[in-house]
DNA sequence: TCTGGGGTCCTAGGACCC
DNA sequence: TCTGGGGTCCTAGGACCC
């Protein structure tokens, strides 16, 4: 088989980056992104440009990404913004803009495009790319046999930097998972390469946290069992991590820590679910609070039902997520004999999950979601099996029209 | 002043069917 | 009446990622 080269692009701190390029007088301070609208920079009496900072901020939004002059002071995306105030008070917060970084984002992809199309979409601001194809066209230059796939790498940072004047880093590796963990190594405008031989000194010592899908439970699980760096896990025999981990996920650990990952780059997949929710300026109590509730879940309803016919599709399952005060979660789906795309039916179906839900505590999420997505028009009558289910008795009627 | 919003995938149990 | 598996669909929760 033929060698696998795949690279991992991941732009510099995305939108903070996108942002500076819109207020250039920021680059080099400590800025982070987040929160809303209101705190959209405004002319002041002078005509100068008045930018919020952190300490003028109340409520519950969070750091969305932060520039590296701020992680400085040990904010990251993920932080709180009360709590990020507290280390940075001067810091500059700037609202998000979503809009932006979308067009930035496929401007920096069709920049990519243009030197190599087979790429797969992780998200606004990073992709795969598959480079085995290329760089066997690419020979070696030199007496360098990977300087033809470096100086792709690089020909591809130029072409997205020329496109968009921003900076991306660069993992090159034989497979996904290492060049993602390759495109951390030297942030931000980096390009680092990992061979096979290189596992044992640059990869071995980072952390199990350093591999795509060992998160913070994953990973405080193993540092109890004395497992720290990706070495570490190297060395535990595969057994002892099925038995701890279980059959699925105790052997990708053992393969990951080998480096060793067979996925594809996928260049189209399809949506499995689209959803809207949103959290509460204060928690809201459903018989208190009752109009209110049912407003947003009105709005959040026909935010999916606008998303659901721009996309052509209706959903067969609709489903609705709520927090309470003390942060537990609960969703509750409700599967449908027949599709449905308009507001009204969503509303409806959200509705019936709503009364199998303990309303008593106060909320301070609401979300719905569309899921088992199918094109809309194609075969109506796709409901072979209607079972009825006994509709349980409601202990409350909130909500209802 | 803790903890956004939009996703994917996995597990596990129960219903139901053969 | 009791005893089996296998397979699919549905639901709820949780881990993880950007």
């Amino acid at each position: 088989m033929a060698e696998r080269w795949i690279a991992h692009l991941d732009m510099d701190a995305f939108y903070a980056s996108v942002e500076l390029l819109r207020y250039p007088q920021l680059k080099g301070q400590p800025v982070v992104i987040g929160g809303r609208r209101e705190h959209q920079p405004r002319a002041g009496a002078d005509g100068q440009l008045q930018f919020s900072r952190l300490r003028d901020y109340t409520g519950r939004g969070v750091i969305t990404t932060a520039t590296y002059a701020a992680r400085a002071f040990g904010v990251r995306s993920g932080l709180g913004l009360m709590k990020a105030a507290q280390l940075a008070p001067d810091c500059i917060l700037l609202p998000v803009d979503f809009e932006a970084y979308r067009a930035a984002s496929r401007r920096f992809k069709a920049a990519v495009r243009e030197i190599a199309p087979v790429i797969e979409d992780r998200g606004i601001d990073e992709i795969y790319i598959d480079l085995s194809e290329l760089a066997q066209g690419r020979g070696s230059v030199a007496h360098d046999p990977l300087g033809g796939l470096k100086q792709l790498a690089q020909d591809i940072k130029n072409n997205v930097r020329a496109a968009t004047a921003l900076t991306c880093s660069i993992g090159l590796a034989p497979n996904k998972l290492l060049a993602k963990i390759a495109s951390e190594l030297d942030k931000p405008d980096g390009l680092t390469l990992i061979r096979p031989e290189d596992l044992a000194t640059r990869i071995w010592p980072l952390s199990v946290r350093a591999i795509n899908g060992v998160g913070p439970k994953a990973a405080q699980r193993l540092e109890d069992l004395g497992v720290h760096s990706i070495g570490e896990l190297a060395a535990c025999d595969p057994a002892w991590l099925i038995q701890r981990f279980g059959k699925s996920y105790g052997a990708w650990l053992h393969e990951s820590a080998h480096g060793r990952d067979e996925r594809p780059v996928v260049t189209h997949s399809e949506s499995v679910s689209i959803s809207h929710e949103t959290t509460f300026e204060r928690d809201l109590h459903a018989v208190r609070d009752k109009a209110e509730l049912g407003a947003i879940l009105d709005r959040l309803c026909e935010a999916l039902a606008r998303d659901l016919a721009k996309k052509n599709l209706s959903a067969r399952t609709i489903g609705i997520k709520l927090r309470f005060e003390g942060f537990k979660t609960v969703t509750r789906d409700q599967t449908l004999e027949a599709p449905v795309q308009a507001a009204a039916d969503i509303r409806h179906a959200a509705g019936l999950c709503l009364k199998r839900v303990d309303l008593s505590k106060r909320l301070r999420l609401m979300g719905v979601r569309a899921a088992g997505l199918e094109a809309t028009g194609a075969g109506q009558s796709s409901a072979p099996r209607a079972r009825v289910k006994s509709e349980r008795p409601s202990n409350q009627s909130l909500f209802d029209e």
